[in-house]
DNA sequence: GCATGTGAATGGATTCACAGCT
DNA sequence: AGCTGTGAATCCATTCACATGC
């Protein structure tokens, strides 16, 4: 959980990366009804709910559900009612008194603040299972995001394709290929003992954001936003508990 | 973020899964210098950073470094010097006043306190891309974790195999494959449709722990563990802070 | 002297409870 | 009557600062 490799103030250390560096900037622009908003202060805790929103809101939406309150929407997903609304009044107002939430609108919204009504370009980095798994799975390939390029150094990898058909290309290339392709977001699916040198190719390539999926803890200089994401680590936190029996 | 489905208490809400339902219970049991801890009592912040320091300490061990202060510790992975004692004073006294800590020792305990020093097994339910990936990855096949099986109900990929050969069984089987051999936790790769309706089939069949990776929040009946792992949150709260520009 | 371990202080995040609208 | 939006209160996690011990 960082970005700059110092270490942090005080916010609750959610075990994945850290806040920007720098000044707050106020960055969020007017949407229907909602209110400007510094993106910098809002934490990361509230920024991982509204994604968990839209996806529960996408559900609801599927199942033909015009309007719901906070209430029912915390019971079906396991929230807290005031959760919700406190999160929402982050970003302006979105319901109506007395009734509730419509659905879509909500959604909508939503998905506007979290910026995914833009498109981002990703850059899958490690062609090994799990980076072709990544390049391949579904929910990298839509709803805002697409897969601009698969890179691995093994020349035996490079030109082949995944079973998706993303061609394997050199990470030689990599500056190349974010310059040329308006690459935004590195995706890192490296060996661990790799990693840390590929986020500085990153960076000299000028990627602003980096999700790592390496089983290393890695940090990047201020200006880039870096988040470790472990998958080992969920596995290991549900063992700890479940060794209670 | 939940056990049980019923909305939960205070802690903050890491927005992946909650804690068991049911009252606390001793636990932790005594290794070595290690105190006697209830697990349940232990925050998903503490466990999820325990799981990152035995990362962290794996690196240190490879580098062939002996001994460190949690300040050094800190200042090369991005964690605070109080947070770490802290943690580590929830299960005991691993360090050496006006010395440090040993990286091989501290690292042997804290694996033991995640309950790694024994074996878990767990069945991949779902041979998509993810799926296979999940079965296939190292990190899910090593350090205490062995891949059970893999299932699907698609009679065209039963009986294949992955790429570094595990078999694709049916999923109808689950209940005979979890009591036979022995599996505890599940993790669900499935398209997020069929994912409720599966975390059903797991609790049927006496799974008492559950990751699901279907991009949709789920909740398990009380006495279950489910922890979600939307990898698309993860991209998507990165999208959020790097629309800052 | 130096770094751990820990009670006390701080600062955030969550929750409460109610005012305000429909 | 019902549900949102929100200041105030609560609760928890983090951080501080120092006593403790090598």
């Amino acid at each position: 959980v960082t970005t700059g490799s110092d270490p942090r103030r005080h916010p609750p250390q959610i075990p994945g990366q850290v806040r920007s560096a720098g000044i707050a900037r106020r960055s969020g622009r007017q949407a229907g009804r909602g209110a400007a908003f510094d993106r910098r202060a809002v934490s990361e805790l509230t920024a991982t709910r509204l994604s968990a929103y839209v996806r529960c809101l996408a559900a609801l939406e599927a199942e033909g559900l015009r309007r719901i309150s906070s209430k029912e929407f915390a019971r079906r997903f396991g929230f807290h009612p005031p959760q919700i609304r406190k999160d929402l009044a982050t970003f302006g107002e979105f319901g109506v008194r007395g009734v509730g939430y419509e659905v879509s609108e909500l959604k909508r919204h939503l998905t506007s603040i979290l910026g995914l009504d833009r498109t981002w370009r990703l850059a899958v980095i490690g062609a090994g299972h799990l980076g072709q798994a990544l390049a391949d799975y579904s929910g990298f390939r839509s709803g805002g995001f697409t897969i601009a390029a698969l890179l691995d150094k093994d020349a035996a990898k490079i030109g082949t394709k995944t079973r998706a058909g993303v061609e394997v290309r050199d990470v030689a290339d990599l500056a190349q290929i974010v310059s040329r392709e308006k690459v935004q977001i590195g995706v890192l699916a490296v060996p661990a003992a790799e990693a840390a040198a590929v986020v500085r190719l990153c960076v000299r390539a000028g990627l602003k954001a980096i999700l790592n999926f390496a089983p290393v803890r890695l940090t990047a200089p201020a200006g880039v936003r870096l988040k470790n994401v472990d998958l080992k680590v969920n596995l290991e936190t549900l063992a700890f508990y479940a060794a209670a029996e």
